[in-house]
RNA sequence: GCCCCCAUCGUCUAGAGGCCUAGGACGCCACCCUUUCAAGGUGGAGAUCACCGGUUCGAAUCCGGUUGGGGGCACCA
């Protein structure tokens, strides 16, 4: 290694480099987590460099969920644009890279002079054929460099047609080696490569060109990235090569792996963060979660802060073999992190899950009944629902049959709930408490010889229309007297009409 | 096809030559608790550390090969 690519001495600072084409890729949020968590640890900057280059794909609508969903997950930087839209902040702006063309421009017109890349003006059809000829003889597809050896009238001649050529960097055939902060010693052989392509005929330059005049430009010092880029880094040290920039440390990261163990897909998986978000997945699960994907502390402990994580964090220590993406285990997560919660923090996260028709102070008095059920904030939906359907709905969602216990008929059960019915009624308001009313059910069913678990059926069903509910009492409680006796008779009226058809 | 990377229970992982008759967690099964469902508690099944061969007194740990898996080879990023 030369002096130029020492990085030792440098600040350190790293990067994420997401590029606008989709919503936040849980690949993506785990790659700037770890850059995060890297920066955080040894004390060095974080930058969010937008890559959108490819102005076809790229959308102001990916840029705000992506940015929008690292905010989310708690993971800052401290340069970059800080909102979808809004202005960069930082010394090295602007920090998106459709507003950077200038520079690549600049340094792509220097490699040409240098006589380190050329024009090429090779068709996609002439290009095609050549890629189907090599595949023939089972070589690898690379350019032949036909354009590399053209005279300058050809290449007049090919102006004077009017096409717009491209621009590929002249790979030199020689072996590229580099100490991988995960992996070790890697080594490529250059000579494989083939000339690429690093600017568009249209005059856009290519992600592996800009990568890297930005890494430069914005002094990165270590590029922690995706295993995906582990064989396209020889093409980035090329590049830093003929540009005679300084070599970052390379460290790349596992994929995520669908469950039969390709890489995380859309197609297979949920790979859009905001997917999980819109769940109701705790944003403090999603980073424990995606921090043990690929790392662990060395320990057995596994519940971590995302600054408890920054303490901890040690590339180095980053697996080499991918992780399959294992959702029961993310559940279990979140269940967790969902009771750590105080009911009143639970009750906020809770809100924009929830129905408008329940007040805030209802809201806040459902938690302790759901908490311990939960294991997406989403799920409180179900276990409510019964506190805004009408009473008419309710009754519609089962039948006289479902009321019943293991053998108990419809006249019996009809006993049960009247006794019930009768027992709550002279309760005052005040006094329609989980605890009375559970004192009184109990009672009464004892009265009857009934075990309490088959007296609590039919009135579970008949309160909540659902035979799987939260407790009871408590429901009951919520729900108030008026509507709980209403339900109760609605629900005898159907064992009634029972009675008289099966009579 | 070529190049590169990887390999411990189904899954996430502990393990950096003797502490391993391989530990934890999720999931699964059983039991306990219990008004349903959960949560919680207890216990259990589950890995000849992919395979083969070395090095060593001793290997999951080091080396080589094999097999398997994955990734990359665009005028996408």
């Amino acid at each position: 290694m030369s002096d130029t690519s020492d990085t030792t001495s440098r600040p350190i600072r790293v990067r994420m480099a997401p590029s606008p084409t989709g919503p936040l890729h849980i690949g993506t949020a785990r790659t700037s987590l770890y850059n995060y968590l890297f920066a955080r640890h040894v004390g060095g900057t974080y930058v969010l460099r937008i890559e959108d280059t490819d102005t076809a794909r790229s959308t102001a609508e990916f840029e705000r969920d992506i940015i929008d969903n690292l905010h989310w997950l708690g993971i800052s930087w401290d340069e970059g644009p800080q909102v979808a839209g809004g202005e960069d902040i930082g010394p090295y702006r602007p920090y998106r890279q459709s507003q950077r063309m200038d520079r690549y421009a600049r340094e792509a017109e220097r490699l040409v002079a240098s006589g380190h890349a050329y024009h090429c003006w090779c068709t996609p059809e002439e290009l095609e054929a050549v890629r189907a000829e090599q595949a023939e003889r089972k070589e690898a597809p690379r350019y032949n460099g036909r354009c590399l050896r053209l005279t300058d009238a050809e290449r007049e001649a090919f102006a004077r047609e009017g096409r717009e050529p491209v621009v590929r960097l002249k790979v030199p055939p020689e072996t590229i080696r580099f100490d991988d902060l995960i992996r070790g010693e890697v080594e490529f052989d250059n000579a494989l490569l083939g000339d690429f392509v690093i600017v568009r005929a249209n005059g856009v330059p290519l992600y592996h060109f800009v990568v890297v005049v930005d890494d430069e430009a914005m002094e990165i010092t270590h590029v922690i990235r995706g295993e995906d880029h582990l064989s396209n880094t020889p093409k980035h040290i090329a590049l830093i090569r003929a540009l005679g920039y300084a070599e970052p440390r390379f460290a790349h990261i596992p994929l995520i792996l669908n469950p039969d163990r390709s890489k995380m897909s859309k197609r297979k998986s949920q790979t859009a963060i905001t997917a999980y978000r819109e769940q109701g997945y705790l944003p403090e699960t999603m980073v424990n979660f995606l921090a043990f994907l690929g790392w662990s502390p060395g320990t057995e402990e596994e519940i971590f802060t995302l600054d408890q994580l920054a303490e901890r964090f040690d590339v180095a220590a980053v697996h080499k073999g991918g992780a399959v993406f294992d959702s029961d285990r993310l559940d279990y997560l979140n269940g967790v992190y969902i009771r750590a919660l105080t009911d009143e923090q639970l009750a906020l996260r809770l809100r924009p899950f929830l129905p408008d028709a329940l007040d805030d102070a209802t809201v806040l008095r459902v938690v302790p009944l759901v908490k311990e059920r939960l294991v997406r904030l989403n799920d409180v939906g179900e276990l409510v629902a019964f506190l805004v359907e009408t009473d008419a709905e309710v009754e519609g969602l089962y039948a006289a049959g479902d009321l019943l216990p293991k053998k108990r008929d419809a006249a019996e059960t009809a006993g049960a709930v009247t006794a019930a019915r009768d027992a709550l009624q002279s309760l005052a308001d005040a006094d329609f408490s989980a605890d009375v009313l559970e004192a009184r059910c109990r009672q009464a069913a004892e009265e009857m010889g009934w075990k309490a678990g088959d007296f609590f059926r039919p009135l579970r069903l008949a309160v909540t229309g659902r035979s799987v509910s939260p407790p009871l009492f408590g429901s009951m409680e919520l729900l108030g007297r008026e509507r709980v006796l209403a339900r109760l008779d609605a629900a005898l009226g159907k064992l009634t009409a029972e009675r008289v058809t099966s009579a």
